[in-house]
DNA sequence: TTGTAAGCGTTATCAA
DNA sequence: TTGATAACGCTTACAA
């Protein structure tokens, strides 16, 4: 039998409330008697009983995690980081993969939150622009962040990298390697990201004079073969260029194996750059010259920005990495970054602890 | 507000105790009762609160996946494969990473029991082995399987392939190639995958009669680093392997990258093949020739033998195929398999539903 | 086959 | 600053 309230108020010789109020934290408790509480629950080992804590508040200490992430890294990087700030507020995270395209979508998540008593949600793409599950989510007031949502909205918080910044980066350090033809491979196009990218692409070209030249651009839906498909037909136009930049690793590893079978060497040949979502650069050959996006990172703010809800909205972008890898070289070489945040306070409802 | 049993009872027009029953599947309702009161359920959109049914009954419909994965990729797979096994069964899975160097590791546990009131555990390398969870678990008399155990428990249920088997194949295979000198690159030794698979690669060699050579063997640790460096201590020998066989994908990935650099052209000069533990051969090129471990059905199988638990503890072994790569061709060939499972009857205890 | 009443372990209310 | 007592929504006795 596991030990509980009531046996440690005992140890401590006081009531039961008192155990409870030390445990919420609660004001109106001397510190001789916190103590002798604290003392008290660390001799048995007290762990309380999340559900009772569930059904008598009416929090659960649970957040869920709601994502439908094609790329296995990154799902379990964004986890990592969520987990890790739940960890450190004494809260659980649940994570709800989901089929972006059910169309039972809204029924699965009114089923989660009324069985668990979810005291919050984190949305990631596509979820973040569903405009179904955030008027439900409001309706019922439900606390909830967005991560890398598609549009900003004042009212909602959210965690976030400037993603056309970012392409627009890394496109302008490919022309200044002197690339004129620069081939684009778009991502997922339900996913906010990929149209962002694009637009970075299409500015950096502006900047530099270049003119935008639509048969360089192929779609792509974030994974390595439509990478290796788009690959195939940028290296077989007349005109090749000399220089691809996919919207993530995982197309940008496609993009290095047809190149590879096509016997185009990388990098003399042919410079191949991506976007870092999934940490896969590691994994793969030859080390990518990426934008570094901080996924654990982009996971731990956006707990955090549920942590300070009703108290805070907020907008936070976090800073990328422009990590020039060089085969020759010992160490990557960030050369670029950028970041910084904006709050905002609306109105006021329960905190989270 | 939300909707709750009692809400469900007056528009069905019985008790409360009947729309439970209902609820859990109980016998002795009738079936017109029933049928009433589960269009009511679906009228009304109602879910039964998790918490207070943990709290009542004392499940919690809860189990939780205990790990410690060094590869996101593997992690993910186990995870969607219990996953889909609790969704079936009614259960959510929470999933707890958790480090298997951490000396309050046995307390984090408990702490999560507690919490949790969880129904069973699932455990994966290197907690398969840790004598002090395991008798922690007894004592509780809480339900568990382990996923891939270094050693089989006739009391404890476990999914698992024959690591020692799918390793003797691969290296027959490479031997049918030709090859005399087969490299070798060793995992993790937390984990006891890595003494199996050695120990089939010995076996295959002994059966051709050709010689072990302790040179040819170099330690690794499941990840990309470890199989470069590797890869280039095999490579600089005198007399280099004319193939490597990398105990998992990533570092045979590091294998390839450093064939690579060295101008080892890869598979003329070189034969590399692997473990696909983690599914990154899609992600990775050249294609690599490898074991598949059925990663997500490994998952599902723990939860399914943890559903059955109390009624029948089994050690369900899984089937692997030896996948055969050829960029040439235009589908993957297996050229092997294996697999059968036994079951064994111990005690009675309150079943899953 | 159905219903009634007594908890489950905690928090909220209100009084001391 | 503390403590008694009533919820919380459900399941498990036990009756009917």
């Amino acid at each position: 039998m596991t030990i509980k309230i009531g046996d440690v108020s005992q140890a401590a010789g006081v009531s039961i409330k008192t155990v409870s109020r030390v445990l919420n934290n609660e004001k109106y408790v001397s510190k001789a008697t916190r103590e002798r509480v604290e003392a008290a629950v660390a001799k048995l080992g007290y762990h309380p009983n999340s559900a009772a804590r569930a059904l008598a508040g009416d929090r659960s200490f649970q957040i869920a995690l709601v994502y439908d992430n094609p790329s296995p890294y990154n799902a379990q990087n964004v986890q990592a980081g969520v987990k890790t700030r739940c960890i450190e507020g004494g809260y659980r995270m649940i994570s709800q993969p989901s089929d972006a395209g059910s169309t039972t979508l809204l029924d699965e998540l009114c089923g989660l939150i009324d069985q668990a008593m979810l005291d919050g949600i984190i949305l990631t793409p596509p979820f973040t622009d569903n405009a179904a599950i955030r008027a439900e989510l409001a309706r019922r007031d439900i606390s909830y962040v967005t991560l890398s949502p598609a549009m900003l909205d004042h009212a909602v918080a959210a965690a976030f990298i400037d993603n056309v910044k970012a392409a627009e980066e890394m496109t302008t350090y490919l022309v200044s390697l002197g690339h004129r033809r620069i081939g684009f491979v778009e991502g997922d196009t339900r996913y906010a990201a990929s149209a962002q990218r694009l637009a970075g692409y299409r500015k950096a070209l502006d900047q530099a004079g270049l003119d935008y030249d639509a048969t360089l651009v192929r779609p792509g839906q974030f994974d390595f073969e439509s990478g290796s498909a788009a690959a195939a037909d940028l290296l077989a136009l007349k005109n090749p260029p000399t220089a691809i930049f996919a919207s993530n690793d995982e197309m940008a590893a496609g993009v290095l194996a047809t190149a590879h079978r096509l016997r185009v060497s990388v990098p003399s040949e042919l410079s191949v750059v991506g976007f870092d979502d999934t940490d896969l650069a590691q994994v793969v050959w030859p080390p990518l010259t990426t934008v570094r996006q901080p996924v654990r990172a982009l996971g731990y703010a956006a707990a955090d920005l549920l942590f300070q809800l009703p108290d805070k909205v907020e907008q936070r972008l976090l800073p990328h990495e422009l990590i020039v890898r060089d085969s020759t070289a010992a160490n990557d070489v960030p050369i670029g970054h950028c970041g910084q945040g904006v709050s905002e306070k609306i109105k006021d409802r329960k905190p989270f602890p």
